[in-house]
DNA sequence: GAGGTCTGTCGAAGCGCTTCGACGGTGTAT
DNA sequence: ATACACCGTCGAAGCGCTTCGACAGACCTC
């Protein structure tokens, strides 16, 4: 059974090749009844065009790179579910997705973009100091990243505002009568990777906390049990009148939660808890916690729609903040 | 600045463009200084091959499809842990991965197969009765299956030994002296759709509990901190004499710890408790958990081991079952 | 009704690579 | 010396597709 190439489906349509091209691309008007007819060989044939001929020919792949970082500190299920927006959205623009992960570094996204494998390339959790920036400028193929490196020019760039999502987290409690407030926030190494996200959460937070005047302060948080017991016990020590907080760190919700229960801190009743966190996280917690959302899923959605517009010409922003939405649950109340 | 070509690079070795590709391919004998001046103007050129038209001539595009589920109830970390180490075992066999969600269903499958985007297909997340099984059979493409199907007859199959992580457990908290012991599992919509690898870790805890006289039971278990707790009490008001859980279902993990404190059941005093889950998520516990472990990473590079092995013709099992592995840490203890 | 403009279709020229058969040149057996 | 094998290299023929220029015919316009 050879494989049906367009040359069998233009016999079987009484058509020249290049009229079989045209139907089935658009770029050329074709009288319907030929259409017709091409389209009906194509599917009586079960044509479908071989992606390397059709790349070679038109130096186009119709296929993106997503390069996921898999390290440790990662959030692992907003990973996956921004992949999945990325796929979702990548088919949606007739376009696969090309899985790398970071660890070929520079050289990976070289290899890929000069055999014109991939047209454009999306990264994630790009780093302030990302030895791949530089190579961005220089590559033919267009990209778009998630997060901001420090220096952002010549780049588009699309995240989460974390600045905004911290400082939303401060602004609720500061309506709900709070005037002493903590962030837990992500394990050291990620600060130390400088990834930014992390750190322009608890900036965010601990601005918008000084400005009504509450007092705000900001801790990294490891992810056993045991640490989060040590760390919250470490934190009510030195704010013994701490009443709100704010959890940054998806892996450690659920053990914040129980170190409360542990030290006899009831939620909402004792400790206002705000998580910032996938709602299925927040959703399953128990009480319910207040949470600004991370919008995993649109953060891909636009990523791709930006590459996409960028392969076709457009000019686009060069930034793209997302706005943080806050769901009220039952983990927090009035001080 | 136009792409280098291998044109390109035959002029600047001053050899014929066939010579550079079998200098490349290492398919046909070429003398050393050849070679060396070949290679030296590919480094100097900075040649890359295009992927398209290497496809066209060879027809081996050298990518992989992984298609992953991304639904409900799945144990995302090990998902991501498997996906990476697919990733990372393929670039070790010089190919790419494509990656691909099961929505698209079958005709996805075939879009890919049929237009030659990949050389082979990893699927994870089989399901007993999977649509996608049949057309597996049929196409042209290799392809390996973690999990298994209903009727895998004519495909590749690989996975962890559920059953054998079952038995594990048991025999493991019988040595301890145990003698009514129950296992939670994933939630009620994963044992619907059939996914086969909750069942047979079931029936393998089952039936080796009973062939050590204990009492055995294994109840599913949704994932919210509230149902566990509820699940785990109705379970101990059912079997008052329970000194042995095994959780299956990461996601709980935490939540079952959090509900037998609550309960009053100290952890491995009253209740020994043994997790299958990821090492991390053992680990990070409190105490650290007793656990069977998922090993993810070395189910993926498997997978892609017979997949390369398929593609060069090879004939590989049509079923590799991995060992699971146990590791004592601080929740179990004598009874 | 001559000239011009569209429309719809065709043929052919690549795109950059692999691979097959051919062919000098060198070494080995007769 | 002759025959033969083999080694290293070359040239050319595709792989299946897109796209460009050409062109026949239909339709206007003055």
């Amino acid at each position: 059974m050879r494989t049906v190439t367009i040359a069998d489906v233009a016999k079987h349509a009484g058509v020249a090749v290049s009229t079989v091209s045209y139907v089935l691309s658009g770029k050329r008007a074709i009288s319907a009844t030929t259409s017709q007819r091409v389209m009906q060989s194509v599917r009586a044939l079960g044509y479908h065009p071989n992606a390397g001929a059709r790349a070679l020919a038109s130096k186009r792949s119709n296929v993106i790179a997503l390069v996921l970082p898999l390290r440790a500190g990662m959030h692992l299920p907003v990973l996956m579910q921004f992949a999945t927006s990325v796929v979702t959205t990548a088919r949606q623009f007739d376009h696969d997705v090309l899985l790398m992960t970071a660890d070929e570094g520079p050289d990976g996204l070289r290899r890929v973009a000069a055999s014109a494998l991939v047209d454009g390339l999306v990264l994630m959790d790009v780093e302030i100091h990302d030895p791949r920036v530089p190579l961005l400028r220089e590559l033919e193929e267009p990209s778009v990243l998630i997060g901001f490196p420090a220096d952002a020019s010549g780049l588009t760039c699309v995240d989460l505002d974390f600045a905004r999502a911290g400082a939303i987290c401060a602004d609720h409690l500061a309506s709900l009568g709070h005037r002493e407030i903590a962030l837990l926030g992500a394990p050291n190494v990620v600060y130390k990777r400088g990834t930014g996200y992390a750190e322009r959460t608890m900036e965010g937070f601990v601005e918008a906390g000084q400005a009504h005047g509450m007092t705000a302060v900001a801790w990294p948080c490891e992810e056993s049990f045991d640490e989060v017991c040590a760390t919250v016990k470490a934190l009510l020590e030195e704010h013994p009148a701490l009443s709100g907080l704010v959890v940054h760190n998806e892996a450690a919700v659920g053990h914040v939660l129980g170190a409360l229960r542990v030290l006899g801190k009831r939620v909402p009743e004792d400790m206002s808890v705000v998580a910032i966190c996938p709602d299925d996280v927040a959703e399953r917690a128990s009480p319910p916690l207040t949470s600004v959302l991370i919008p995993a899923a649109d953060v891909g959605h636009q990523a791709v729609r930006l590459l996409m517009a960028k392969l076709e010409g457009s000019t686009v922003p060069p930034a793209t903040l997302l706005e943080p939405r806050l769901t009220i649950r039952q983990s927090t109340r009035k001080h």
